[in-house]
DNA sequence: TCAAAAGTGTTTTATATACACCCATGT
DNA sequence: ACATGGGTGTATATAAAACACTTTTGA
């Protein structure tokens, strides 16, 4: 631990694993096709190596915005993967991140400069680069359990959406139906929805209402130990 | 990415907070006295260099054995710390895990050479070098939240333990009190705690039954979609 | 007027909570 | 016989689940 003997150190990168709702409330993740060895050709979740000036969020967010544009997401650290085998050429430890954009009021670039990228549906990943699979499954463990009690689906929505695109979501990611009564009575009763007297529009029948999800008032009850919980 | 030029390369160490539930029912978290700066004389979590030939989890149970000789115990991966100021020698990345044993049939050694260690209580931690303080108030939080919901309590305990034992261990975990019979009820109700028929020993009073959790009908009936859940 | 999704309550069932006394054992 | 914790059941309240029709709107 003295400064006496550098031992030799694992390179360090991040990945980011990048959900995104579509406007047909589809799940989708980000990946990017790698143009040089090692798995040339095979896709792969972004990721690069962590600066010596920048904390692991800072390299995820980083990573985020060079890949997609986009900014003030959320993201949170998943787990960090260290196996020996995981990257071929060298010893790499990587700290994985999650991020959940919405897709559907704004358009995100998928592919930057030269790089292939895409956007894929959870039940068509292809076969992917390194120890990416195992990442992705944590990803989507982790989300899913995650939706359960806190409110990070919103996060997957735009700022205002019904109260059916918020169950569709909640269907997608949990993949499983839910009641459409006792779920609008259940979110309803927390209290948490703004109503923004506003409708949706465009649509070819009965325009629903468009809620907006009351994160400071959540916060406080958070406080006072009010448990989100779906 | 290619192997043209090395980056220069954050420290990469393990750091793990070791939890033990002593015979007073007590939790304790083992600490160590650091010998070296920084912090020289300040209690910190054990922790130490990732080599390159081990994985993170193996890093940790290597710094577990060396601290209290033992191995078999749980653990898990909390977190992954990387602020940059985090160590002032160099810029160092840490990936944090804990450990649950059980100080009630075994005796720990506390201390290892000539470091000194101790176990401390939760309401008596002494302030922590680096940013020790913020990855314990982690692991606690992690800990609360997650016995909740799979069986990691029992690994605090001896194999063959007490409904009360059982009981007062959550009850410290949580930090509140819970009703005896809604605690005995659900638990039984569960039906995976096996009553060996022993009793416990050498108390003044009504012996209690020991149980023990029956870990191969839990993983079964998670499989089939059990939650486990206090 | 038809199609398509929005919106709305009540009953039943299951789960959580509150609560107090007798029992077994060692001293 | 007394002190100490072990062990047990029921009634009430709360939350979850099941379930079907009317309303609004644009095409």
């Amino acid at each position: 631990m003295p400064h006496t003997y550098e031992y030799p150190r694992p390179a360090l990168t991040v990945d980011c694993i990048i959900f995104g709702l579509d406007a047909k409330l589809e799940l989708k993740v980000m990946l990017i096709q790698r143009d040089i060895p090692p798995f040339q050709g095979q896709w792969a979740i972004p990721g690069g190596f962590v600066r010596m000036d920048e904390t692991l969020e800072q390299a995820a967010l980083r990573e985020l915005q060079e890949e997609t544009g986009i900014h003030d997401v959320y993201l949170e650290q998943l787990y960090t993967f260290g196996d020996l085998e995981r990257d071929p050429r060298d010893r790499t430890v990587t700290v994985a991140y999650y991020a959940l954009i919405n897709l559907i009021e704004q358009q995100i670039q998928a592919s930057t400069d030269a790089r292939e990228a895409d956007w894929f549906s959870l039940h068509a990943i292809p076969s992917l680069a390194f120890d990416h699979e195992q990442i992705l499954q944590k990803a989507i463990a982790r989300l899913r359990s995650k939706i359960r009690y806190e409110p990070i689906g919103f996060e997957l929505l735009p700022k205002k959406f019904t109260l059916t695109q918020l169950q569709k979501l909640y269907e997608t990611v949990l993949a499983r139906d839910l009641d459409k009564r006792n779920f609008r009575k259940k979110l309803l009763s927390m209290d948490l929805l703004l109503d923004t007297g506003e409708l949706e529009q465009g649509v070819s029948h009965r325009a629903a209402k468009l809620y907006q999800f009351d994160e400071t008032k959540y916060l406080q009850l958070k406080q006072k130990g009010f448990n989100f919980e779906i």
